[in-house]
DNA sequence: ATGTCC
């Protein structure tokens, strides 16, 4: 198949710093064959082999490890029945427990979504670890007020945001997969092509079900009931028309622009961002920022945080919000200072006319896990 | 990121 120069582009002002290593990730897949164009957001960071934050447009080929292994993660917003008035974040963050597997009907949940039980279901309703979480949030301000009134929301309502993937299920997806052809990709065309998309459709389909699911039991937790606003998936590979030729879209921890309005979220102690999409898709793969992007490495986050910052100060935010993470490494892996500033990186995507800011979220309280380790 | 290491 012929390789087209393949086309490289960072979306990213000198002011949000990009790491030379996830450069030359983003350089390093632009030269896979059959590759047409790389696109890194800003919050592009160094990820195992694929930058995280980058978007990649390739034709006739496309390839699995570039969508890496939580196929399907993505962020869902849900609009609650409380007032802001209601929030008790101190009560709630004593009782919330959604570590353990969801004692609901997990046949009847994937049967009402039209996803086909997998041998994963112990896993959903779990949020996860990394940077997942689950996050009870306020209106801090609007800025179009009538995209923010289209969507049906309220400014004095509280809002639900998850970020959480297909577990155990993508990683097996994708280990499959590394362990016949490693980094290589499918020829669109082959059966193994059509097998591993089948099974990352619903892979996808499986995570939107998790998201919600979580959502659920978040909602029994609080006594709230809601209403889904979005959900957009941020790792996926999906065929599309781009810049006039047939593509495969991969998506590495980046949120599609030809969805609708997203939640693009800062650290668990910032604003999140509620965006509506602008313009048609052309020079960034149709693609926008997940997230504000990590700064520091995670082993290096645990040492500098250390240092700093006891486990309990990090638990309250500079919102007065709380954060359940008893597990004090992943605490300090996921402090702030350990990520990029999401204003920086809204900032760029509107500079760079992708996106309008719908309005910003200010977190209430933040559920990362229950598990104890010290 | 990961039923995360037997």
């Amino acid at each position: 198949m012929n390789s087209p120069t393949p086309h490289v582009r960072v979306i990213a002002s000198p002011q949000s710093w990009v790491e030379g290593e996830a450069i030359r990730q983003l350089e390093a897949a632009s030269r896979l064959p059959g590759m047409r164009s790389a696109v890194g957001l800003p919050d592009l960071h160094p990820g195992k082999g694929a930058p995280v934050g980058a978007a990649f447009a390739s034709e006739g080929i496309f390839y699995p490890f570039l969508v890496g292994n939580d196929i399907g993660c993505g962020m869902g917003l849900w609009e609650l029945d409380l007032p802001a008035r209601k929030a008790k974040p101190e009560r709630w963050a004593t009782k919330l427990d959604l570590d353990g597997p969801w004692e609901g009907n997990t046949d009847a949940v994937l049967a009402d979504m039209g996803v086909k039980p997998c041998g994963f279901e112990a896993a959903l309703g779990t949020v996860g670890g990394g940077n997942h979480f689950a996050e009870v949030q306020r209106v801090d301000a609007v800025h179009d007020a009538q995209t923010f009134t289209a969507l049906g929301l309220e400014t004095d309502r509280l809002l639900l945001l998850v970020h959480s993937g297909s577990r155990g299920l993508g990683e097996a997806i994708l280990r499959a997969h590394v362990d016949r052809h490693g980094t290589g990709g499918l020829a669109e065309d082959s059966d193994e092509a059509r097998r591993y998309l089948e099974r990352h459709d619903h892979a996808v389909a499986w995570a939107r079900a998790n998201r919600a699911t979580i959502a659920g039991r978040m909602m029994q937790g609080i006594a709230a009931g809601g209403r889904r606003v979005l959900d957009v998936c941020h790792n996926s590979v999906t065929p599309k028309e781009y810049e006039g030729h047939t593509c495969w879209l991969h998506r590495k921890g980046a949120a599609p622009s030809d969805q609708g309005p997203v939640v693009i979220p800062g650290s668990r102690g910032a604003l999140s961002y509620l965006v509506l999409p602008v313009g048609d898709g052309t020079g960034h793969a149709h693609s926008l920022a997940h997230g504000a992007g990590r700064k520091w490495t995670r082993s290096s986050a645990r040492e500098r945080m250390r240092e700093r910052f006891t486990p309990d100060a990090l638990t309250r935010t500079s919102f007065k919000s709380h954060v359940i993470c008893e597990d004090r490494d992943l605490l300090f892996e996921e402090a702030p200072p350990a990520y990029k500033a999401i204003d920086r990186v809204v900032g760029d995507l509107v500079e760079a006319g992708l996106v309008r800011v719908v309005a910003t979220l200010a977190p209430v309280l933040t559920y990362k896990t229950r598990s104890r380790r010290e």
